[in-house]
DNA sequence: GCAGGCAGCGTTGTATACGATTTCGCCTTG
DNA sequence: CAAGGCGAAATCGTATACAACGCTGCCTGC
């Protein structure tokens, strides 16, 4: 049920009133569009055709075409003129620098969460702990993935900075298609150790060491990546494809 | 000349090749209107309707509407639903922050720069700072303010982290909103001695002293806001009309 | 004389039609 | 039989028409 809010990314837009998306309509194919990838399920370069997803959700190509230019604001979606609208596929050197952006801002961020940390905000993280780990151990990858995600951007909220959450939410957005694609490990995605280690320090107020809990965890996943290897499908079919021409 | 390039603000987004915004004369448009508001000539709360904008520039609805929604996603329009566009009016809270974000990128991304600056980019970031000193000593106040925020832009690009970058185009161009609201003082808006400190660390490859650098004149910037005051013009008539009316 | 409602105007929201561009299959030709 | 070019289909790009909504000013009724 948290699922809904997730992908809600035009809060950070509006400066304090809620201003949301222009349409309504455009606002809830966006979201859905972003839930889909987020959860793994629109993988990197999957074609977003306006017609066909005007007739899934019976909408004009008006409002389809600026949910994808908001998904392509978001970095999630790239737009090819007169070619239409791709899940990116984020290179190497962009996952690099999406993962240093993060390692940059959300230590930050969690600090900063550790000393305003209200009761409140401790029962919300907990309660997100215990759906992701519920996720965990239903083996249902999409929603795990999803909340691993959301709770980076929950600890965002906490620190009560709408400006670098709104950054971190298309970071860790972003960060979702790059873990698709350059992943190497079997392991749980997100260990939720790791964010369990972090409410921990939350909890304790204890600025410091949340910001090293997040840091280093953040240095986890980044060191989960396979980054050299051109990793698998459709970089370009010549690589793969020449071998058994040759 | 430089101009022109400042507020190329679509480059953030393509991953590497050029993707650009989908249409060219959108993109044209948001330029030329994001020039404007970085140059303190549309104020905030300005309206920007869609018909004269789009008898303006010979364009169609459907171009504008596209312009404005990108300068949206800039966080320097603001979109309410069934009336209309306007420039931004950014809170206290909403400008604290974002200096708050730029003392936390920034200075990180002037380090970087300094440790992988090339004699081009020292070129460049001179010329940058003889053509604010020209502005300055024209008095072209519009045009002092411009360039006085793509310096922080060059700088982030210079240390060639596109991710960042992008976030820092957003900050500068709304801070130059929130300057033009909030400014007390007379004095030059972004005293280019700061600047010229500036390039003096990054020439020397100093990090730490480009890093710190940059940290102090933000901070000074900040200072030089008057977040108190509910400043002058329109935050709600009522708050000056009442005094006449009782 | 004042308050409430109603109507007209202006502006935005959405759908759709038409033109431009790319793509892919097919046909022609060497 | 292969290569190149041509044409149709599909898709995007843009303009425009119409509907919906908010605002303002007038008018009526109390």
């Amino acid at each position: 049920m948290a699922i809904a809010e997730i992908a809600g990314s035009s809060e950070a837009r509006s400066g304090g009133a809620g201003t949301r998306l222009r349409s309504a309509r455009a606002q809830a194919i966006h979201r859905e569009i972003l839930t889909a990838i987020l959860e793994h399920k629109l993988p990197s370069s999957t074609r977003l055709p306006e017609d066909e997803i005007g007739a899934l959700y019976n909408a004009s190509r008006t409002i389809v075409r600026s949910a994808l230019e908001a998904l392509w604001h978001d970095g999630v979606v790239t737009i090819e003129p007169h070619r239409g609208a791709f899940v990116s596929r984020p290179t190497p050197r962009e996952a690099e620098e999406v993962f240093q952006a993060r390692m940059l801002i959300e230590p930050s961020l969690a600090a900063r969460a550790a000393e305003r940390i209200a009761p409140a905000d401790i029962a919300r993280l907990r309660l997100h702990l215990a759906e992701e780990e519920a996720a965990n151990a239903a083996e249902d990858r999409h929603r795990a993935i999803l909340l691993s995600g959301a709770f980076h951007t929950l600890i965002a909220e906490v620190a009560d900075q709408a400006v670098l959450a709104g950054f971190v939410r298309e970071l860790v957005s972003r960060s979702s298609l790059i873990v698709a694609l350059y992943w190497r490990r079997r392991e749980v995605t997100c260990d939720s150790h790791a964010h369990d280690r972090l409410v921990g320090a939350l909890e304790a107020r204890d600025g410091e060491g949340a910001a090293s809990a997040m840091l280093r965890h953040i240095e986890e996943l980044l060191s989960g990546l396979d980054l050299d290897a051109e990793s698998r499908p459709a970089p370009a079919l010549a690589e793969i494809l020449r071998p058994v021409a040759g």
